[in-house]
DNA sequence: CTGAAAGCGCTTACAG
DNA sequence: CTGAAAGCGCTTACAG
């Protein structure tokens, strides 16, 4: 069964289809549409159920009311819930989200930035991964507005909004410091994105700033897309072989590995050994003891990001790029 | 800077645009276009990096490339992973999807199918809520392939995936049974869909099976939208009021939550005290002690959803309905 | 107060 | 071996 089209309503209503599409675009009181056409047009629309086809729009107006989302892993409760907050919101400002995950490879995320392309999305959220920069600046260039989130790219000039990520990853340390921790491992992977280098960064300042001296032994970068299994036993290496009193998971799923090694090598967290983790997950809430997290600000950064977007999508002019940062909660849990 | 069409590169090669769109669409061989062509508008399309119009395509041949996905929440983790399966699959194929939380809301869902339908999506993955029957069966009326997943609805005639519910509930009750537990509680949700119909139909059974009478006293429906620390301390309630050694949650969230309230009131997991959580969650295996589970089987029931609405897809004509039902698996841990 | 017509960027049946 | 033209369902500048 063919669905409606704007024409079907104008027979039926014996009106022109300008007529129609004033009216459903609710210019028909600006177009001086008299009264009686106005009831006589929506009672018919309303009857019939008819629904405006948005392609046809989209091809005609240019805008599709779509706004593409691009993060590393929808899988992951860091983005799901930032995606979960950011459709929420776009949704009440009549704008759908498409989303899909770059699975960190780079090629994806090009195919990905094309295929939205293509479907001419009105706007482009994303969180980069280093490789993307030319598309990106192809994206501005024909005029996009583009919004990065969680990570940036230094070499674009476009707008962001993310954690303060040094900060956060300076005062875990500084935390561990102040608790008299001397010999501080940090757990974090090879990916080479600015965020992972800022806690990477916080870190290493926190140690120098504090007369501690940097030891590489200490830092232990897990390649990105290995076997949980790998990541557990070299993860078991570190904490066996060193000689450690508190250690910074730089993101939840390898602190969430860490506690998988301490509850196999029976080791206890407490006075003689710290775990601060980067991104809360409900499982820390819950660990006995409690974990320590760095708690990133979901809520404002959607809605920041939401906000930035939907200020750009309203106005004709390009905007002047805003930089966001916010910063991250440590939460101290025993 | 508008970006380039068919025309601009048939202008370009010197061809006709007809001539450009079967070579665009693999169909330069079977239109005997000849090679020298082929050859001299394929390297125009790479130098200049032309994308079809996706919009115009669809608008053209009715159809997206676009599968909507309704499901209840993204940022719960059973959803958020199978949405990451389906969407990595579909991706293979060709196919994008476009996803939106119904956040438990009639309204809400009824709103997405709308906007799928105005978007003409080609297929709908659909994890349905009571109430959105009549919706559903305008879709099937139209000849849209539409699949149910996690959950179904009787009164609808169309393909389903989803684990056996009934069953594995009432294994886990078995389990409890065989170790001699008497007082069996179940904390469950009010939401009124099949699948925790059948967790609590599959409780039901179990005790009526092993002699056991069935005392209302022990299930605690919990009200879907509140706040968690309303949930808290319901569950509290029901752990100091009650003589309970086994305790049977119906959603991974619930149990978080009571998992929170055994911290809080210091009873602990053990000999005389057994929990089943069902849905597995990360935060499970790191509890101590293991928290045993039921897991749905996440990459199988994304397989099959895919594969049936792929095969639907690619058929001209309408298939017969499948309702695969896919065994959960216990899983114990301490 | 209302309508005829062009055009968005494609695909495809038809013609040569 | 290749192209002119219709048409998908809308919006909107223009005309009356």
């Amino acid at each position: 069964m063919k669905s409606l089209s704007i024409k079907d309503i104008a027979v039926k209503a014996n009106v022109s289809i300008t007529t129609v599409s004033f009216i459903i675009n609710g210019k028909a009181k600006e177009k001086s549409i008299s009264e009686a056409v106005i009831e006589k047009v929506e009672k018919i629309i309303a009857e019939s159920g008819y629904k405006p086809n948005q392609i046809a729009r989209s091809l005609r107006t240019g805008n599709s009311n779509i706004i593409g989302l691009i993060i590393e892993d929808i899988s992951n409760s860091f983005f799901s819930r930032i995606a979960r907050l950011i459709e929420d919101k776009a949704y009440k400002r009549g704008y759908k989200i498409i989303y899909s995950s770059t699975e960190n490879s780079v090629d994806k995320a090009k195919e990905l930035i094309n295929m939205f392309k293509s479907r001419k999305v009105d706007a482009y959220i994303i969180s980069p991964i280093k490789g993307i920069e030319e598309d990106v600046k192809m994206l501005l260039e024909d005029g996009n507005p583009v919004i990065f989130f969680d990570r940036n790219l230094p070499d674009i000039n476009t707008s962001y909004v993310g954690a303060d990520h040094l900060n956060a990853s300076y005062q875990s340390i500084q935390s561990f410091i102040d608790q008299g921790k001397k010999n501080i491992a940090l757990v974090t992977t090879d990916i080479n994105v600015e965020q992972i280098v800022e806690r990477y960064d916080g870190y290493k300042k926190a140690l120098e700033d504090n007369g501690i001296k940097y030891d590489e032994n200490l830092v232990l970068k897990i390649h990105f897309n290995q076997e949980e299994s790998e990541t557990i036993s070299q993860i078991k290496q570190l904490f066996e072989q060193k000689n450690i009193d508190a250690v910074l998971f730089a993101t939840n799923y390898l602190a969430i590995s860490g506690l998988k090694v301490l509850k196999q090598i029976n080791k206890k967290i407490g006075d003689d050994f710290a775990v601060i983790a980067y991104d809360d997950h409900e499982a820390f809430e819950l660990h006995t003891p409690g974990i320590s997290t760095v708690q990133q600000p979901l809520e404002e950064i959607a809605e920041n990001v939401i906000k930035i977007i939907l200020k750009q999508l309203s106005s004709k002019t390009k905007l002047e790029n805003q930089q966001v940062i916010i910063p991250a909660k440590l939460i101290i849990r025993d």
